[in-house]
RNA sequence: GGGCGCGUAGCUCAGCGGGAGAGCACUCGCUUCACACGCGAGGGGUCGCUGGUUCAAUCCCAGCCGCGCCCA
């Protein structure tokens, strides 16, 4: 027998291990079955497990166990990514609370340090996921850092850069002063700021009093000026362009030139040009052939090109003495107050520079190419299809990305540099050793570069590199492409695009045919989940105090697309009670020894309630797949959700009862092993959302299974709809919810037996009261039904049921008062609506516009609604 | 400033051209032999505002108001 309620703990392990070490998760590549794959994003290996985590591995095993119930060979492709920035700096932080620094250890040291630490600190996340109830195939997980993706990387790498779209050059980049190394844009977070403009006046040359205004928000890169620019339309300065201007302070002469970036609407219209330390004055200078002068050094103190006075002070306590000496020099104009937003660093926190130095790019927009056409044409479908906007407009303006990063935990860059500075750019050393020998003609020494690869660089490879590339696997052959990815939003630019890009580089196809986005975690209140908001919800938390499958079913049942979703415990509170309901109709089932019969046929059932119970199970299984398959699931949660508790508990249990008690032996035994089918096919539909529980009762119910839940067939069947069936039902229960409204509303004593009598009933009326007599007596607790022709005494209640109306003798009970005024409210109920209708159908552009089956459903409800009317009104003329 | 999205019951949200829905919360009743993590019955909405298209608009279009996110 089973215990009162369901607890979660002693059965979510048991029933993990057992499905790992049985192998069900994993993929197999003999299989005849179609394929279904899904990459899964690979966590940081720094990581552990926090709610969005939760949702995203929560959808993609919704997905990955439905297909798998479906018959289709899922591969789940679980890992982790090496995460160089942030991994290195857990690392580095462990070293300073030893007081020392990765330089103490040297490279080679530095980084055995780091894969001990992974050793033992990096399985974090895969046992979270294990809680989760996540099904990957767990022994092909793969790590960016692995040999075999290595090898990935090199050889895209180099591939790359024969092919002129890896290259070697002298741009600016997002510097992050406090990690020493260069970011992409993408990791780059620009805060709003109350910051301030400082209006600068600089000298004309050999002009007596005449000056140039400059604003700026960041005094201190002017001693980097090299020219100022103003609009060529700009009347103000025509004379002025290709005059000089002196630079105070430095006292170096500089050209005023006409470029259209100078804004004559903003400010003065004369705009100081700093290239080396501006991402937009870089373009103009380059445009003018201004000069470049690097004024910060990697710590953003200024270097041996300022003056020597300034030389080694902090860029923000060079920007005050600039300015101090600026208004010592009357020189500084007016200083405003300006909102606008300034560049972080999304790991270190501190602001990014733009600085001048020599980094490895990838030509992004020559690979965004093939990926945008996909999406054009289809071949990706994003999901919903408006985030493929955002992706366009990223593809479509897409700027060099800078790959190289000044650390040590990486992908080294295979780029050999011989004595002159030629590069070799080889997949060995021997190999740049061999093409250093042709071209100079004589061996000589190379340097490798000493920078490593963005991450995203080694996670864009993920879709084929996990599966043997550049070897020709099996794997390869079969798996790629994927079916979905599954993300968040915030990782579209990111990992999505650059995976397309090498997906279609690489493979010469797509590395997924849909992508799902998903929405972000929020918390109760809609406020975004940080830990400095101290507002983070911890899954795990929630899934040990409710239970694993409570927490995933309220992910999924909020997982509506386009919305965000407010996390809250009372959903999840109330999901654990759909799991104890779930738990307590199985207990029901099993007491009643509802067993499963070998050999059942659903199609095969006699009864009408027994029959109508299986074409709601099968509609319902249909229903839920579609939404599976089409994302919505939203709705696959609502659809399973109410057919389990108020379909198949409020009332095909409840009608099953009077059978189970009653002592028609072969109905008895039809009921009970459609009951216990209905209830192995709702452990089924769940067990995608509810592994655990459902997994569990299906291990309770019966003796000995097949097979485990998790490999069970999803139900898929045809030709069991039975409208006759359904109809009836509808009947009866809105025959029993009257029934029952009038007992409550005219205060009947619940536990008080009825007699009821009926009026105007049709032979079809009288025959479903027949048959479903026994359930009427106990769900509506009522004793005799009898069939009417006489008016019945005043003391009564009655209730219009279609053609037929039900008289409840209340003589004791009734209020006659209130009696008529619930009939006055039904009538005037009807009223309304029957004007609505027949205004509508009075309509001569409805009847002659709209479609004829809509004219003759209206015209149908209207008369339904007339006749229910009319005998609400002799009803209540029958009181008086 | 540009783009995207969202305003539907007290709260959280489905629905998206032809009868306003769910969960939670709320009210009333119930030790009904699976379940009080429950059972039964209820109350509650000019579907943000204003126009337009249509025989018909919560749903399509435009504008406005409010909120959020992304990009500059």
């Amino acid at each position: 027998m089973l215990d009162k309620t369901y607890d979660a703990h002693a059965v979510e392990r048991r029933h993990y291990e057992r499905w790992e070490q049985a192998g069900v998760f994993a993929c197999n590549p003999e299989s005849n079955a179609a394929p279904y794959t899904i990459m899964m994003p690979p966590p940081n290996v720094t990581g552990s497990l926090h709610m969005g985590h939760a949702l995203t591995f929560t959808l993609q095993d919704v997905l990955i166990r439905y297909y798998r119930m479906t018959g289709r060979d899922t591969l789940w492709q679980p890992g982790t990514d090496h995460a160089g920035i942030a991994t290195q700096m857990v690392v580095e932080r462990k070293l300073a609370d030893e007081g020392k620094t990765r330089h103490d250890l040297g490279r080679e040291a530095f980084v055995d340090k780091v894969w001990e630490w992974r050793e033992h600190s990096g399985g974090t996340i895969q046992r979270q996921l294990r809680h989760l109830g996540a099904s990957p195939d767990w022994p092909r997980e793969r790590f960016t850092m692995d040999d075999g993706l290595s090898r990935a990387v090199t050889k895209v790498f180099v591939q790359l850069h024969k092919q002129g779209l890896m290259y070697r050059d002298k741009r600016l980049v997002n510097w992050d002063p406090k990690l020493h190394t260069a970011i992409s844009d993408l990791e780059v977070e620009q805060r709003p700021t109350d910051g301030q403009m400082w209006y600068f006046r600089y000298p004309v040359k050999d002009e007596q009093d005449r000056f140039v205004v400059v604003g700026t928000t960041r005094p201190e890169t002017m001693l980097g000026d090299t020219g100022v620019a103003v609009h060529p339309e700009d009347d103000r300065y025509t004379d002025l362009v290709g005059k000089t201007v002196i630079l105070p302070i430095v006292e170096r002469p500089i050209p005023v030139v006409a470029d259209e970036y100078a804004d004559p609407e903003k400010g003065s219209g004369a705009v100081k040009i700093t290239p080396a330390h501006d991402f937009n004055d870089f373009e103009v200078g380059r445009r003018c052939g201004l000069e470049m002068i690097n004024v910060l050094d990697r710590d953003a103190r200024l270097n041996e090109n300022a003056p020597a006075e300034f030389q080694g002070l902090d860029r923000f306590e060079a920007r005050a003495r600039i300015v101090e000496r600026m208004e010592t020099l009357g020189l500084l104009e007016k200083v405003e107050p300006n909102p606008m937003t300034v560049p972080y660093g999304d790991r270190s926190g501190v602001v990014i520079e733009p600085w001048l130095t020599d980094q490895w790019f990838v030509d992004a927009a020559e690979l965004a190419k093939e990926p945008v056409k996909a999406v054009e044409d289809g071949r990706t479908r994003f999901v919903p299809a408006h985030w493929a906007n955002t992706f366009f407009e990223w593809m479509r303006n897409i700027q060099p990305w800078c790959v190289s990063r000044q650390i040590w935990w990486g992908h080294r860059i295979p780029a050999w540099y011989g004595p002159d500075g030629t590069i070799f750019v080889e997949e060995t050393e021997d190999e740049a050793h061999a093409g250093a020998l042709a071209h100079y003609g004589e061996a000589v020494a190379l340097e490798r570069d000493t920078d490593v690869l963005d991450t995203w660089f080694s996670s864009a490879l993920w879709p084929f590199s996990t599966l043997g590339w550049p070897e020709q696997t099996p794997e390869l052959a079969r798996y790629y492409p994927g079916d979905v990815l599954v993300t968040g939003f915030d990782i579209i630019f990111f990992w999505v695009a650059r995976m397309m890009m090498m997906g279609h580089h690489f493979m010469g196809d797509v590395p997924f045919r849909e992508v799902y986005i998903h929405a972000l975690v929020r918390d109760e209140t809609g406020q975004k989940m940080s830990k400095s908001k101290g507002n983070v919800i911890d899954p795990l938390d929630l899934a040990g105090k409710y239970g694993t499958d409570a927490l995933r079913f309220t992910l999924t049942a909020m997982a509506a697309q386009g919305r965000d979703i407010k996390m809250s415990e009372s959903r999840v509170q109330g999901y654990r009670n759909f799991a104890t309901k779930l738990w307590n109709a199985a207990r029901f089932c099993e007491m009643n020894n509802c067993v499963g019969v070998d050999g059942f046929d659903p199609a095969g059932v006699t009864s009408t309630l027994n029959r109508w119970i299986v074409a709601r199970t099968a509609d319902t299984a249909s229903r839920m797949g579609a939404a599976i398959e089409a994302y919505r699931f939203n709705d696959a949660a609502q659809v399973v959700y109410q057919f389990t508790w108020n379909t198949f508990c409020d009332w095909y249990l409840e009608f099953a009862k009077p059978v189970f008690n009653g002592d028609d032996a072969a109905a008895k035994a039809e009921t009970r092993a459609t009951a216990a089918w209905v209830l192995d096919r709702i452990l089924t539909m769940l067990h995608p959302i509810m592994p655990f529980v459902t997994e569990e009762l299906w291990e309770a119910l019966a003796d000995s299974r097949p097979h485990a839940l998790i490999v069970a067939p999803w139900p898929a069947y045809e030709g069991l709809a039975a409208p006759e069936a359904e109809a009836e039902m509808d009947w009866l229960v809105g025959l029993i919810t009257a029934i029952r409204s009038v007992r409550s509303e005219m205060n009947v004593p619940p536990a008080a037996r009825l007699s009821i009598q009926v009026k105007d009933a049709s032979e079809a009326t009288r025959a479903r009261l027949q048959t479903h007599r026994a359930l009427v007596g106990t769900l509506a607790r009522v004793d005799d039904i009898a069939h009417v022709d006489a008016v019945p005494g005043a003391g009564s209640a009655q209730i219009v049921v279609d053609e037929a109306t039900v008289i409840l003798p209340l003589a004791d009970v009734i209020d006659l008062d209130a009696e008529r005024a619930r009939l006055s409210r039904d009538i005037a109920k009807q009223d309304g609506d029957i004007a609505k209708l027949a205004k509508k159908l009075s309509n001569e552009g409805f009847l002659a516009k709209a479609p004829a089956e809509v004219v003759a459903e209206n015209r149908e409800r209207l008369s339904d609604l007339e006749a229910t009317r009319d005998r609400l009104k002799e009803a209540l003329a029958r009181i008086g």
